[in-house]
DNA sequence: CCTATTATAGACATAAGATATCCATAATAA
DNA sequence: TTATTATGGATATCTTATGTCTATAATAGG
């Protein structure tokens, strides 16, 4: 269980664009060499980022990237949900229903399966604590004394 | 991002384990056609259960399963952290060091990455919840009002 | 209008991991 | 001794993540 590399790429992706003077388009050449990686991939994922109203997208010449809102309203949250998908972490893949005789409860509407509550409740522990960060946040708490160059 | 199928089929044997008679084991053959699933496949995910001291096996005639301590001491993060791996959810594939110039801080020992920092600390948000909740907890939540042959 | 540049989208290829199967072996109860 | 049961390794299959390639559309600038 862990998240994928897109994920990563992502989120470096936009802290370099929330790091870019305004008005300015971010070209993939320059995001995919930041990072070493394959042009034509990270293109795919500043895609759905565009479809999802996280970044701005402008073709032809001197076009690029820029954030669509600023870096402290895109939280960690709303880039994980893009590229990860918002499908839930834990789906019951029960064929027959003979196994789950007891595991369901009472609740205002009905009854609902323990076993499922417990896991969704642990993702939505961690899906908040996401939504409390953002891509600014990050950016903000950086300190200047701990850059590669400046540390002998 | 999403929990393997053997996370839900480890925690529906523990939880059938757990309804079981005190002193019975319990065969492969009866946890795994209660769950609808191959015994090859779920002997191995019990090997691993075992080996981490979640559960007792007794090879030969009459073996089988059992837990190895209450159902009130076995929390979902003991299970899922068997079965998953103990790997983090979020590793940084940086091949070069360039990209990551600005996002280290002053910590009390050094410095530190602030991406992974939120990344790990969100992963704790959902394994601190699963520490909290136990197999026996879900049983003894469960309703009989709500098994299905008691639901019309 | 023409050309170079850049994002987009789909098809495709490859790698990795999850899921499942098979078989040979060891341990135990009866 | 025999039937039963767990164990562990090897292997196969399926799915998903990752990466590549190509054709197309949109735009800036000449
Ligand atoms: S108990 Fe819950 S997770 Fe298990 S089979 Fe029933 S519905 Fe699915
Ligand atoms: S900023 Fe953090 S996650 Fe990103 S490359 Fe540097 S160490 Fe890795």
């Amino acid at each position: 269980m862990q998240f994928s590399k897109s994920t990563g790429y992502a989120l470096h992706t936009l802290i370099h664009l929330a790091q870019a003077e305004r008005g300015r388009y971010v070209g993939i050449k320059e995001l995919a060499s930041k990072q070493g990686l394959p042009e034509s991939y990270l293109s795919k994922i500043m895609s759905k980022l565009r479809q999802d109203g996280i970044v701005r997208a402008v073709t032809g010449a001197s076009g690029g990237y820029e954030l669509a809102r600023p870096g402290s309203e895109i939280t960690f949250y709303d880039v994980i949900s893009v590229v990860e998908g918002r499908q839930q972490m834990y789906e019951c893949h029960a064929a027959n229903e003979h196994q789950h005789e007891l595991f369901a409860e009472a609740d205002a509407s009905g009854c609902e399966c323990l076993v499922k509550k417990v896991m969704d409740g642990a993702e939505r522990q961690m899906l908040d604590y996401l939504k409390q960060h953002t891509i600014q946040g990050v950016l903000d708490a950086a300190s200047f004394s701990c850059s590669p160059e400046h540390r002998a």
